[in-house]
DNA sequence: ATAAAACTTGACGAAAACGTCAGGATTCGC
DNA sequence: GCGAATCCTGACGTTTTCGTCAAGTTTTAT
């Protein structure tokens, strides 16, 4: 019997898995990520995810404990690119090129993966139930980091006095906000649907429009 | 045989409702908003509904003739509060006051409707399926209005010249996400839970960000 | 008081979803 | 080539949910 589920099987290996099954988490990863966005977890059903994958559902179940699981897996993977953006800002930088290649990163990352942005603001938005304790740890460190910085410009002078915090949520929620609320966007740009250019003409408006 | 549910009975009347039937709704629209917004709209179930409503199941079904017609009464209401803010947005009126009394007020609807403002974005997030044509098409309506005050501002010089459009969707990106994704704000201004003081700071900062 | 309208409710049926299982088919290492 | 590990899958059981129904009780109007 060589049942053996997700996994277990990955515990100390790790990097050389089958191509089969990396291939086949790949697909119902991809897949989950675009329905788990649009229709929610509870919304979404595993036979959908199945079907959408072009593979059983068992054998769905075969790669993925429960539902839970693929959904957890999703959460990780963003996280992972949660901070990566933040790096930009670091007090031996100019700020204006800092905050700049910032914002254009997290616009340009939100465009691209939209499903996944949305996929992680729907978890937000419900209060981030599936987010250990260790990652909200992690976010606030990254945060925290990401202040410091802005504090030191501040205080060389290089910056104009505002918290920054606040500052960085405001960023943060105007670029998420193409992304995720793509409608209301695209109604309000009077266009039918996002472009690229769309996304470059948000980058320097929001520069534009910050005081700094 | 009396049976008549919920809609037809009021294609007429519409003001004078029962009492018993106005109390009851509300309750349900109460605890409906709530558990939408948290868990949305296939995790809710109208058993939950119905228990914390404190009625029996079939009970709902008499006010209601099915979840989604719930769901779709509280998209109305959250609609008709949605422009209510942007009429501060008038070009007679001065700018820098218009546009805070905007914010503020935002900010704190959204505060004192948590619920209804997530909710309220988790459709939106999801990219708006139950939102009617004329709900869209008066949402565009009323952005293009206020983008026609900001114009004016502009062409008479009391105003920066910014793209009124992407001017506004900052400014409602970042009042709503203080509501909406208030564990990632709290975490970012480490605070167990935000109070009204930590909008209050919202507030005077992001009027104090933006450049105009 | 009384009849009609409005409201309440326990029980029920049908459909759908989650997750399981046992056994068959492929692939892989040697 | 062969045995073991991995992968695949149709069918199934259980639970949950939506929504219905028919028979009650309470409120309202006259």
């Amino acid at each position: 019997m060589a049942r053996q589920s997700g996994d277990e099987r990955r515990k100390s290996g790790g990097d050389n898995e089958g191509r089969i099954r990396a291939r086949n988490e790949a697909k119902i990863l991809e897949v989950s990520v675009r329905l788990f966005s649009t229709k929610g977890f509870d919304g979404t059903t595993i036979s959908e995810i199945a079907e959408e994958s072009g593979l059983p559902k068992a054998n769905v179940y075969y790669y993925f404990q429960t539902k839970a699981a693929i959904y957890e897996r999703l959460i990780a993977e963003v996280f992972d690119d949660w901070d990566a953006a933040l790096r930009h800002i670091r007090p031996e930088r100019e700020p204006r090129e800092a905050i700049g290649d910032y914002v254009r990163e997290k616009l340009e990352s939100s465009r691209r993966n939209a499903a996944q942005s949305r996929f992680f603001a729907g978890e937000l938005l419900r209060g981030g139930r599936f987010l250990s304790r260790g990652q909200r740890q992690h976010m606030r460190d990254v945060t925290r980091e990401a202040c410091a910085a802005v504090e030191q410009w501040i205080a060389e002078g290089r910056f104009p006095a505002l918290d920054p915090r606040h500052f960085f949520i405001m960023i943060w929620a105007t670029t998420q906000f193409y992304a995720d609320f793509a409608p209301v966007v695209a109604a309000t740009l009077e266009v039918p649907r996002l472009r690229k250019a769309d996304f470059d003409d948000a980058a320097e408006q929001i520069l534009k429009a910050i005081h700094f």
